[in-house]
DNA sequence: AACGATTTAATCGTGCGCGATATAACTTCA
DNA sequence: TGAAGTTATATCGCGCACGATTAAATCGTT
């Protein structure tokens, strides 16, 4: 006979576990492909989420940090610092609005500008390692787009 | 008339849109979903990362450090602090192990133990907070799952 | 028994990611 | 015009995440 205390417990036992968890898979997945795209990264001297934020600029420069801050969904007490290292790196250069001094301008530098070619061997390398067919990648990365927006 | 150089520009154009990135949709999902536990766990005074750790030793306790690293894929560069910060919050024990005096093992304490109720909580306002249907959620987890491993 | 190799955890430094807060610039509207 | 409210970025503190290194315990081989 089972009491309905153990009946809960049971529940909460199967509900809990690890390999249930779409947080954990998703956390996880998202630790093995930083630590895939590091040594490729290393090469440019970028870290992943700088990475990031270079292909928003290579996408459209200049932009606001605001704008860049949408784009990554992330806020200026992120971004600040980040865009801070990538400037002392000469990848980018930081300057005021002159029609609005609140805002700052974010541009790519010549040499910013010419990493774009290294950028695009690195995401075939990723693409490599990956070893996964495109469509499943593009099916993925869609289902992603759509979770908690 | 195009000349090669431009043709390969648009090619490093189009293939480097953050939004053909699956590395940025990882990113930004794995970012968001961390942002809907917080104010769930805040109840709980756990973080994200101190939540999973936690999973696992719902799921089985004592376990050593280095099992946990298995389980949730991390360093002990990582995991040590996380750990000392929940035995500090009255949840977990260390003690070395006696037959092997390298190894550390943790465990629940009655608290931690008793907060497995909450976390079941935690975990159904967190699928209602999603507002998908579970069969998406489940094919999502386990396409990540077999990503990168 | 002894010594080199391996295993286990801890420590340290760097770079996020964010909430809370601060500061300066702009806008509004009385 | 000027005081109050809003907006754009910056600053600070905390907690990861990891590579590199260290220290201690154990194992293996002779």
């Amino acid at each position: 006979m089972t009491s309905d205390a153990d009946k809960a417990l049971d529940k909460a036992v199967e509900v809990l576990r690890l390999d249930r968890q779409l947080c954990f898979a998703l956390y996880s997945a998202a630790n093995r492909v930083t630590r895939l795209y590091r040594p490729l990264l290393d090469a440019l001297g970028l870290t992943y989420p700088q990475y990031l934020a270079m292909l928003v600029l290579w996408e459209h420069s200049p932009r606001t940090v605001g704008e860049m801050g949408q784009a990554l969904d992330l806020e200026s007490s992120t971004l600040t610092p980040l865009l801070k290292r990538l400037e002392s790196a000469g990848l980018i250069a930081r300057s005021r609005d002159p029609d609005d001094e609140r805002r700052v301008i974010i541009s790519l530098t010549d040499a910013g500008d010419a990493m774009r070619d290294q950028a695009l061997g690195v995401a075939e390398q990723f693409f490599c390692k990956l070893d996964t067919p495109m469509p499943e990648l593009v099916d993925l990365r869609e289902r992603l787009k759509r979770l908690a927006v």
